[in-house]
DNA sequence: GTCGGACCTCAACCGCCGGTCGAGGGTTGG
DNA sequence: CCAACCCTCGACCGGCGGTTGAGGTCCGAC
């Protein structure tokens, strides 16, 4: 979940997520043993944070009251051109673990059903998915990888952008990785995800600076 | 002149004034003997100053960055609700800090040996960026985004991948954008930035999903 | 002239913000 | 059993946004 938000945000680290943690901007849930346990609204949380704090300059404590605000219910505040506010819908219950990205990582297995609810797509929005192969199912399963993809569709969705529109990313995914593999080819070690981060921010630089000529 | 301001905005002073022009963010005339003597235009830009301070958090950098565009003969920047302008005479502003890349937006405009020097790439470098569109001057000035842009492929360079290996990176962001523009023809706000962050994170998934198969 | 007060410069200092570091220790998967 | 994570907690840090003060100059009033 980390390598997730570093390939977005550079900068960020782990003690700079746990210190965000100590101001009270997220309060990530613990396992038994303490670790944390980042849901994706925490991790949307933190999105919000990094981006009003990179885009808009605002000072931590302006962000937290901004949350706090937003947590009472009211509506996100901030004049101007803010981020994305961090939609914390209410997350269908049950199925414990599946928005679990932290501790058990990839290894998250979630039956077809459970991506489902995990995501909050249809049935069909999920074969259209998985016939343009945006989504893959590894034996029975499916991994944290297909939430994240397929809430990413589902906000498309609502643009009118549907899967087949979005085969390109998967077209653009697929050679990156190529990219990277041929690079990494002997030693297949830590070096593959940095690469990985990188990709992804060049390609996210790429679309801002190709957005706002 | 300083009873004015401080009418408006409590805490300012004599000291902070002295300060701010030390940071080069407003330059009074002098009378022969060195006292300051500030114009309307000096004080206008004050105000817009401690404005921007007070109600959008911003960096005296950054609101140094904004009087610099403006000085260059640029559409008041800042996204959202700014402060009123201060349609002030052009002042020998001195150029942005090249190291300084971070705190830029993309309403820094760099000159080719600046972009060079923040992005530490060699001439080269940068000319097999330029060929393959990958960097691209908007009259004869680069962005911020340009270094990031540079940056990455400088890293990439170091695993032998050359600018030319860069190009369907270039290739996906085009098509990214013109989807994004496709659809928000008609409202074209804030909710582009939206769908070009969503894309972003749909890219970030893919690569991560297609890479731990 | 000369005195007081307002202005100047320049360097040193300061408090807070936004983190980072590292020691010391538990947890987990292989 | 070990390597690789994760945890906490307190010390530390660099930069930002000024403030303070020493030492000196300028000016108007007496």
């Amino acid at each position: 979940m980390l390598q997730l938000l570093q390939a977005e945000f550079a900068d960020v680290t782990i003690s700079k997520i746990r210190f965000l943690e100590a101001e009270g901007l997220v309060t990530p849930a613990r396992t038994a043993s303490g670790y944390r346990k980042f849901s994706t609204a925490d991790i949307e949380r933190l999105r919000y944070v990094l981006t009003a704090q990179r885009d808009q300059y605002l000072p931590l404590k302006v962000i937290k009251d901004h949350l706090d605000a937003m947590d009472r219910g009211l509506r996100p505040p901030a004049p101007g051109g803010r981020p994305a506010a961090p939609q914390t819908l209410p997350q269908p219950a049950g199925l414990p673990d599946a928005e679990d990205f932290s501790t058990y990582g990839t290894e998250l297995k979630l039956t077809r059903d459970e991506l489902r609810e995990a995501a909050g797509i249809t049935a069909e929005l999920l074969e259209q998915l998985e016939s343009h192969n945006l989504v893959v199912a590894r034996g029975n399963h499916y991994d944290g990888d297909a939430i994240l993809i397929a809430k990413a569709a589902a906000e498309f969705a609502q643009y009118g952008i549907e899967p087949r529109h979005l085969r390109p990313f998967r077209a653009a995914a697929d050679r990156e990785v190529g990219l990277i593999e041929q690079v990494v080819q002997p030693r297949r070690d830590d070096k593959t995800l940095e690469l990985a981060a990188l990709a992804v921010r060049l390609h996210a630089a790429l679309v801002r600076s190709r957005l706002t000529r």
